[in-house]
DNA sequence: TCGATTGTTTGATGATTGTCGAACCAAAAC
DNA sequence: GTTTTGGTTCGACAATCATCAAACAATCGA
């Protein structure tokens, strides 16, 4: 029996998100960790409990609602948990090679970064 | 003769600038258009005051300043002048596709943006 | 039904960012 | 030498952003 109540998620059109929100997503240290942990092994679908961020939960909450509205991640719930994952065609479709620099950048980032 | 103390810039080696920093610094509006002018024509030297930005010296001096900073603009005095364009072989080379995704956005900003 | 877990929302705080006018500096034009 | 022009710096302000504690909501487990 589907829940009564339970959280549905909006994801926007990516075709209606302008690079520069996506960029700006893209900007923080916090929400590229859960991008890069999102695609490692080649991209899964994660609960948000299942990161290392070493931040409130209000925070951690705040940063998928960027990425989502930002069109970088799908959200849907299961349970009591929320299930993540990065729209990797549409993304590359929409923003041909973001992620792939988002990726290649954890190999290359400087150590002062 | 050289001038006494004109202004001299200081230009970031790019393997030293985070790609956060440039995708900062290309997630402002006026930042883009700045790049989006430069790049016109496949790329030219402007002066500062050769950009239609209705902003005020002081906001467009700063926005050069980020764009320097970030690495994605190379700067230097000619008179009174400054003169700056993007150093586009090495932010290809730094992050490849980046400009390419700028420069494809004009075509695609949805009519909201 | 109650307790635990996952996640959201609210309101607040501090930091960062974009903006500007005014004052200033350097070079060119007169 | 003075005026004009191009651009920088300073200090201030408003907006935005990242952060959190506390309270709350929905679901699962006992």
């Amino acid at each position: 029996m589907p829940p009564k109540t339970s959280r549905t998620y909006t994801h926007p059109d990516l075709n209606e998100v302008p690079l520069a929100a996506a960029m700006q997503a893209l900007a923080d240290p916090s929400r590229v960790a859960i991008v890069r942990t999102l695609m490692a092994d080649g991209g899964r679908e994660l609960a948000c409990n299942e990161f290392d961020l070493c931040q409130s939960k209000a925070t951690i909450s705040h940063h998928f609602d960027i990425l989502r509205e930002a069109g970088i991640i799908h959200t849907r719930t299961e349970g009591r948990r929320c299930l993540s994952k990065v729209r990797q065609g549409e993304l590359e479709k929409r923003f041909p090679g973001l992620l792939k620099l988002v990726l290649a950048e954890e190999a290359a980032t400087p150590a002062k970064a």
